[in-house]
DNA sequence: CGCCTTTGACCTGCGC
DNA sequence: GCGCAGGTCAAAGGCG
């Protein structure tokens, strides 16, 4: 299946993170190469006596900016909810084809989390009913919200960085590491801190294939708003609006999207500031 | 002082 | 029933 002709992921922006630089300069093609000129540049550009039409400009690069991170986070919103419309209606598809085999289903037992993870994740966004029998939940109880929606998170880190942590915006809690059998990183575990009631739990282990991937993965649904949303409306515990893991990409029961925001020079400054100031996993 | 991480102990499910 | 492995708890210590 080609993930790229269900959605068009090319956005056509104009960033240009020098673009101020270039308005006063018509040096531009020879700057990249000559790193002198650019300093001279720079220096006129400072020195100019019209301050007021640099702050002007400066102004208006920054509405043009935010202009962009709100279409941006608009068209990432409208994608996330084309996608889980198709995703719904594959998995209505799958029930449907699937009812038979589930009411003659040949497993007694399930195979624990780790089968529901190597089916690619077929309890994902409260279609939690596919993934177990009556029988189950009557005996389990207890696992009934944990595994109301399983989804993973593939988030590449630097090569030195050996810390298991994943920036989501959301605030978690360390409980626990484990060394597992399978991956001889160390797995660790956490719980969503942002609310207490939150039933989130999320695991953290480097994949085994590639070192510098971390695999996260998420077990059931936030019953609060995103902290970013949150933020936006007053809260300073969460990330700012548009911040997210550098480059991650989101993986249920359909295709990958990956998210690489590191071009965004501006806007990443903005978010480590952020993220120094609040802690978020 | 409160929140977080660390880490060993304990609990629980599963296979044999 | 036993052993193994994954998951969770909770005390101790660190940090801002």
């Amino acid at each position: 299946m080609d993930s790229s002709s269900w959605v068009d992921t090319s956005l056509d922006l104009n960033i240009n993170p020098l673009r101020v630089i270039k308005s006063d300069a018509p040096v531009d093609a020879e700057r990249f190469g000559m790193p002198r000129k650019m300093k001279t540049t720079f220096l006129d550009f400072q020195t100019k006596p019209s301050a007021k039409e640099e702050t002007g400009a400066l102004e208006e690069e920054l509405n043009r900016v935010s202009e962009e991170n709100r279409k941006l986070t608009e068209m990432l919103t409208v994608m996330c909810e084309n996608y889980n419309a198709l995703r719904n209606q594959l998995m209505d598809c799958m029930s449907r084809n699937g009812e038979r085999e589930l009411l003659h289903g040949p497993s007694k037992k399930r195979k624990s989390a780790g089968s529901i993870n190597n089916d690619n994740n077929i309890a994902v966004n409260g279609n939690s009913e596919s993934s177990s029998t009556d029988e189950e939940l009557s005996k389990k109880p207890r696992e009934e919200v944990i595994k109301a929606k399983i989804s993973r998170a593939y988030v590449r880190t630097e090569a030195g960085d050996t810390s298991l942590i994943v920036k989501d915006g959301y605030q978690w809690r360390k409980y626990g590491q484990k060394v597992t059998r399978d991956n001889p990183s160390p797995r660790a575990y956490f719980k969503c801190s942002f609310a207490p009631s939150c039933p989130v739990k999320k695991k953290v282990q480097r994949s085994i294939d590639d070192q510098s991937v971390l695999v996260a993965t998420y077990e059931g649904e936030h019953n609060h708003p995103h902290p970013s949303m949150d933020a936006a409306s007053g809260s300073s515990r969460g990330l700012p609006p548009g911040s997210a893991p550098c480059s991650a990409s989101l993986v249920s029961s359909g295709p990958a999207i990956t998210l690489d925001l590191t071009k965004s020079k501006s806007s990443n400054d903005d978010a480590k500031r952020f993220e120094t100031k609040n802690r978020c996993t």
